[in-house]
Formats: C-alpha cells, sequence, structure tokens
DNA sequence: ATGTCGCATTCCATGCGA
C-alpha cells in the first residue's frame, strides 16, 4: 500500500498537477492540506472522473483537508477532538482496506504558529496537545495507523538548509520540537528518519527570495507511523521534482510504501 | 533584496496568512 501527503496550497490552482501526481505516483491515497476552499467547491467531479474516491473537510479561504483514495474511506472523522470552540479545518480521519485488515489514516494540517509573540503560537501548541491525546487514543487501537501532513515543525537542525534562519521561528521553536517529540514518543515512528539520516532532505520551499534555485529548504511534512505500520514500511519517498512544476505549491508530496499484511 | 503566492474584499489595489 502507498499513501502519500502533499500540501497543494489551493486545490484549485493546483488540479492539473493533482491529477498528473495521481497518474504518476499511483498511490492507494493521498492526504491533502492547504485546500483553501469549502467542500462544495473542491474540485470532486474532476478527481471522480480519473478513477479517484474524495473525502473533504474545507473552510472559506484557508486551511482545509481532503484525501484522495481508490477505495472508499470508512469511519470518517471531521476536524481534531479536544476543543468544540476549534473551527479551523485541519484535521481529516478514516480508514482504508488493507488486505485482511485496515490501515487508518489521518490528513493533518498543523498551525503555523507564526508569529510566536501573538495568539497563533499558543493555539499551535495547543492543538499538538490534542494531537497527542487523539493519537494516544488511536494507537490504544492497536491498528496499522499512519498520522500524514504538513506539521510545521522542523524536527532537527538537519532539516533546514540554514537552521540558524529558524532558530525564531515557530516551525523550529525548542517549544515546538519539545511538544513533536512527545507525539512521537508516543510510540510513533517517523517514516522518512527511520529509513536514512541523510541531511538536505526537505519538503518545503519559500516562494521568495530564490529558496527554491538555491535549495534552502526545511523540512516539515512527515507521516507518522504505529508500530503496526512502521513493521510494514518498505520505503520513503520525497517527490521533489514537482518542486520544479510550473506554478507549483511550495511543499512537495511525500511518499510511503507499506508490504501488505 | 522588504525578493512570492493565493484568497478575499475595500474589487484592478490592498490586507492577511503563509
Amino acid at each position: 500500500m502507498r499513501i502519500a501527503t502533499w500540501n497543494v496550497n489551493s486545490v484549485r490552482q493546483r488540479l492539473g498537477h493533482l491529477l498528473d501526481f495521481l497518474k504518476e505516483a499511483e498511490p492507494d491515497a493521498l492526504c491533502l492540506q492547504e485546500i483553501k476552499c469549502v467542500d462544495a467547491d473542491f474540485p470532486r467531479a474532476e478527481i471522480e472522473e480519473a478513477g479517484w474516491q474524495v473525502e473533504t473537510h474545507g473552510q472559506k479561504t484557508f486551511n482545509g483537508v481532503a484525501i484522495i483514495s481508490r477505495t472508499k474511506l470508512e469511519d470518517v472523522r471531521r476536524g481534531l477532538p479536544g476543543d468544540e470552540s476549534d473551527e479551523q479545518a485541519r484535521y481529516l480521519e478514516g480508514v482504508l482496506p488493507l488486505g485482511s485488515g485496515v490501515v487508518r489514516l489521518a490528513s493533518i494540517y498543523l498551525p503555523n504558529g507564526n508569529p510566536p509573540n501573538t495568539e497563533k503560537y499558543p493555539y499551535k501548541l495547543s492543538w499538538m496537545r490534542r494531537l497527542t491525546a487523539h493519537a494516544r487514543m488511536l494507537l490504544a487501537l492497536e491498528e496499522p495507523l499512519v498520522l500524514a501532513g504538513d506539521y510545521n515543525v522542523i524536527p532537527d537542525a538537519r532539516d533546514a538548509r540554514d537552521p540558524a534562519a529558524w532558530v525564531s521561528d515557530a516551525l523550529f521553536l525548542p517549544q515546538t520540537r519539545a511538544a513533536f517529540r512527545e507525539l512521537t514518543h508516543l510510540g510513533l515512528t517517523e517514516a522518512l528518519r527511520a529509513t536514512t539520516d541523510d541531511t538536505g532532505l526537505y519538503t518545503f520551499w519559500d516562494y521568495q527570495a530564490g529558496a527554491w534555485q538555491r535549495n534552502n529548504g526545511i523540512r516539515i511534512d512527515h507521516l507518522l507511523l504505529s508500530a503496526q505500520a512502521a513493521d510494514r514500511l518498505s520505503g520513503v519517498q520525497i517527490i521533489k521534482h514537482v518542486r520544479g512544476w510550473e506554478k507549483p505549491s511550495d511543499h512537495v508530496p511525500v511518499m510511503v510504501d507499506l508490504k501488505a499484511a
């Protein structure tokens, strides 16, 4: 089973790229972030015509997540538990068939949190605590579980081309990284770091200042695996060339392959 | 390089979020 995640930075602007990527990569499921539209405006028909199932959790203007899959997503949950007053669309979860068993999958758009001296940063940390609490509950199910998305977290200095430039940024502050470790220490395996210690592996390059041309990137898109999923991990790929396409997203897809149960 | 996008409205110029 192949599972991918991609922050598309507006699904309506990126529909062509999205269809091209689905055809090229042939994932069983693709988690999207920053669809930037309400559910009614998601280009569902075009994607369904290409043979895919679609679940969305959108909102006007900002944020919004979706899961595109070959087989229908079951047991769908929209929104992260833990704060009924939170209206930001950043979490979508469901279950996919996997041979004789299942894989539970979530599409996550974790808050950016900048600038850190505003209410945006405590919201980020609070959201991370809610995600950790929910992940603890999901892990108790002892299923193959994949929590995939834009975490807006640079886990380590080696995950940035210029780490010094990020020391005061919400993506790299010690509290942010500590909260991310609390999540992984529940027993989740960060897929890419399970397979390589290489530096220079990035998933985001800013549109500004020629960041792509200078390879001034950061690694903030991650797939976290339960033990039952990590046992089956056979490969991880960052689909870097997508950043070189015309009118690209500022993020590229990341993809894992899981062996059959 | 204060360097770019995408969205929305105040709507062809500006503010916000990233």
